[in-house]
DNA sequence: TTGACATGAAACTGAATGGTTTCCTATATA
DNA sequence: TATATAGGAAACCATTCAGTTTCATGTCAA
């Protein structure tokens, strides 16, 4: 199951940090790699792991990638907490089972 | 920072089964054991990573330990996801704010 | 077309993870 | 009190993970 991926994906804090950056646009491995101490190869490797788990997509922009959000990802997280969420705010996960059911 | 505890507690899919399995009422060592073919002594260290994340809290009763859920914790996660769920569900992120701003 | 730039790939390393086995301690209970 | 039960602790092992260095490839621009 990919549910594992995404789980895995956001266990690091330098792969949250980087959803982070790119929610504000998307960006090239040089541009990412230039915010953090670590080597280029080890923020690909970070990127490698966030697109196994669905977070980011990549697309070529002649000899760059540009790596852009895919948050959607998240919503397999948002519905695990969910589920937990009835025992600490039950108002929250009310309302959401309504907007969810709007949306039908 | 306690974060990284929450995210890296949760990355584990038996430590969200045990989760699941504490969400309908404390249990001790040997009756969460008892569902997973791993040791008693993994699932001992399974226990102490759930514990350190704050998503469980542990009572002695007699010789027994019982676990008990404090899925409070997950609001860590929670905030963290709602950050990004305005940019695939934007009704949601309105209806949480609201339900926050209430609660104040 | 040559050189600079953006990235990919492979081999390696140390530390963390998830698991085991073995042994020890504490508490119930026959 | 002797024994069974519940759990803790330590030593060990294999794999994964996060990082490195080195080298190769593809694209842009002078």
């Amino acid at each position: 199951m990919t549910e594992q991926l995404v789980f895995r994906a956001i266990a690091d804090p330098t792969r949250r940090s980087i959803m982070t950056m790119l929610s504000s646009g998307e960006r090239s491995l040089n541009e990412i790699s230039a915010h953090y101490e670590m080597t280029r190869p080890a923020v690909t490797k970070h990127l490698k792991i966030l697109q196994e788990g669905g977070l980011i997509r990549v697309r070529a922009r002649g000899r760059e990638r540009l790596h852009a959000l895919q948050p959607e990802a998240l919503k397999t997280v948002s519905d695990w907490v969910s589920f937990f969420s009835q025992f600490w705010d039950e108002k929250l996960a009310d309302l959401k089972q309504i907007v969810e059911a709007e949306d039908d």
